[in-house]
RNA sequence: GGCCCUAUCGUCUAACGGUUAGGACACCAGAUUUUCAAUCUGGUAAUCAGGGUUCGAUUCCCUGUAGGGUCACCA
């Protein structure tokens, strides 16, 4: 028995022309996210027809990016090799898994071949002798007299003969689609609502370079019918080429999926978005650290909302409240400040052994520290051993200061230096003068000293507090402290960095803020 | 220029035709604090304009304005 419950099946359909762009994830993101929902299935297919702008590499780095926001697929390409790699396509192998592959077009030109011969050979397409020039200039007439700049060459009706001789003659063509005059094609998106299109404003488009090279409006709409695609939700950018994949669909008598067009994301004034607004490669974001779950969560809320309260969302509750109606019609703009407060929140969030195998990599790049072994590690400067639990407590400090993984370093290299190199200013709390600075040093060094055993953030507070109330200001005893300890405008508190650096440390460090203050 | 689409705080957005137009980010102030964060409390801030329809429009209709998309032998 059937009932109307159709079976639901989305796409992501990635050119590989460059890295996965933030706009892209979106796409990615609601696709799988309706099929889920629907308990249908969501596919991957890779659209590389262009063979001047795909690059292997580009498609590598796609289903890399794809797997680190957590998505999967039922049908499409799998990495089985070189899955560790960033950016290595030499060691890259790729698997198909699904029944309707193989997935990248450029390995499905038998499949257009034979469609495009059909057009061919029922009048549904034709060849096209005229230059690029001569449409060109026909196109820009148009234009200037206020008419659709569409093909209005004379091909259309060139006998049987006439293509052959042309053929013959090795003449430079293009193939066509006839596209029938006056109708209206209309459809109903499930973002914006029904659309109407005019055949006369499309004109004879061109569906391939030859019958080797089918180009995107072909290959796309009879890829999707291949493929048994129910559902094709894209860009807006793409809602006036709907209607040429649906003529192209009518004419092979096939049924249409339906379609929904997202807004696009914009930059600052409603523009599109560009660098200047944010980085628009994900992987950029990846590497500055940026949670995936932050990015899903972020990009979810770019035009969607569940019509609550309710803004903290994993892919999983994601998948519970997701509803394609509740999509926003207009577009919108790209707010970096919010995508950064809700990084924070996912970092803060974090199990502090997960938070500090992801901020490693960070200490290692900037050079601070060497890998060792497994649990060990080398501080470049110093040449000690750090062990993961030290990192691990260094890291705990400022965990809910991080907005991004990469400020890491910025944070916690203090802890890892031989010497630390700051401002004598620095150390003055409001205006005491450098006697006032170096009583209250050798206070703390007094202090730090007489604890032995119990060198511990609470004891080490009582102590100092003891004396710092004693004072004007606990600043005067504090600040000076802390900034010899870390060497720094902010950090964390000065008794947690104490507990941290451990009594010697912050001895040596007492000592040189003050031979600085003596001597300099 | 033709065609298509859109319009609520600075930004993302909520509001069966009846709300003091709500929330979040950002911003400002206060609390906390040795600093920076985090946290808590409070605050500033919006229905593009003009016409209709209606007892009553943010909401429906029209016009204007502004913005976006597209018009490839790219996708």
């Amino acid at each position: 028995m059937t009932n109307n419950l159709e079976n639901i099946k989305t796409r992501f359909a990635p050119s590989p022309t460059g890295p996965m762009h933030i706009g892209g994830v979106r796409t990615v993101l609601f696709n799988y996210l309706y099929s889920h929902k629907a308990g249908g299935s969501f596919i991957l297919r890779i659209e590389d027809t262009d063979t001047e702008r795909s690059k292997k590499e580009w498609e590598h780095m796609l289903i890399k990016s794809l797997k680190w926001l957590g998505f999967d697929w039922s049908e499409g390409p799998e990495i089985v090799k070189g899955q560790e790699s960033l950016f290595d396509s030499a060691d890259y192998t790729v698997r198909y898994k699904g029944e309707n592959g193989p997935y990248r077009q450029s390995e499905r030109k038998d499949v257009y071949r034979n469609y495009l011969q059909q057009m061919l050979d029922n009048g549904h397409a034709y060849h096209c002798f005229c230059t690029k020039e001569e449409v060109e200039a026909q196109k820009s007439y148009l234009m200037s007299i206020g008419e659709s700049p569409v093909y209005k060459g004379s091909c259309r009706n060139l006998t049987k003969e006439q293509v052959e001789e042309n053929l013959k003659a090795g003449k430079r063509s293009v193939i066509r689609f006839r596209t029938p005059e006056n109708q209206k094609i209309v459809f109903d998106d499930m973002i914006k609502g029904r659309i109407e299109f005019d055949s006369s404003i499309m004109g004879d488009f061109v569906i391939a370079k030859d019958l080797e090279n089918a180009l995107f409006n072909f290959t796309c709409a009879i890829d999707d019918h291949e493929m048994g695609i129910t559902h094709v939700i894209r860009g807006e950018d793409h809602v006036s080429n709907t209607p040429k994949q649906i003529l192209l669909l009518n004419s092979f008598g096939f049924k249409k999926p339906t379609y929904g067009h997202m807004p696009l994301i914009l930059g600052q004034g409603k523009k599109k978005l560009s660098k200047r607004d944010a980085e628009t490669s994900l992987d950029e974001y990846r590497k500055e650290g940026y949670l995936p779950e932050a990015i899903i969560n972020f990009v979810a809320f770019l035009g969607w909302n569940p019509g609550t309260d309710k803004e903290l969302y994993s892919m999983d509750e994601l998948l519970n409240d997701f509803s394609i109606e509740k999509i926003q019609k207009s577009g919108a703009i790209f707010n970096a400040d919010k995508l950064d407060w809700l990084n924070g929140l996912y970092i803060r969030k974090k199990q502090i052994g997960e938070l500090t195998t992801l901020c490693i990599p960070y200490l290692i790049e900037s050079g601070i520290l060497k890998k060792e072994t497994d649990i060990s590690y080398l501080s470049v400067e110093t040449d000690e051993i750090v062990t993961l639990s030290q990192i691990e407590r260094a890291i705990r400090l400022y965990q809910e200061r991080l907005k991004k993984l990469s400020e890491i370093t910025d944070f916690i290299d203090f802890v890892f230096k031989k010497e630390l190199d700051y401002e004598k200013s620095l150390l003055v709390w409001k205006s005491m003068t450098d006697e006032e600075l170096i009583a209250s040093l050798e206070l703390s060094q007094g202090l730090v000293s007489s604890l032995d055993d119990d060198f511990e953030e609470e004891s080490l507070q009582n102590m100092f507090f003891k004396e710092a109330e004693a004072m004007p200001n606990k600043g005067n005893l504090l600040w000076p402290f802390r900034v010899a300890l870390t060497g720094k405008q902010s950090s964390a508190g000065p008794f947690e960095v104490a507990r941290l650096l451990g009594k010697e440390k912050c001895l040596r460090r007492l000592e040189s803020a003050i031979k600085k203050l003596k001597y300099s």
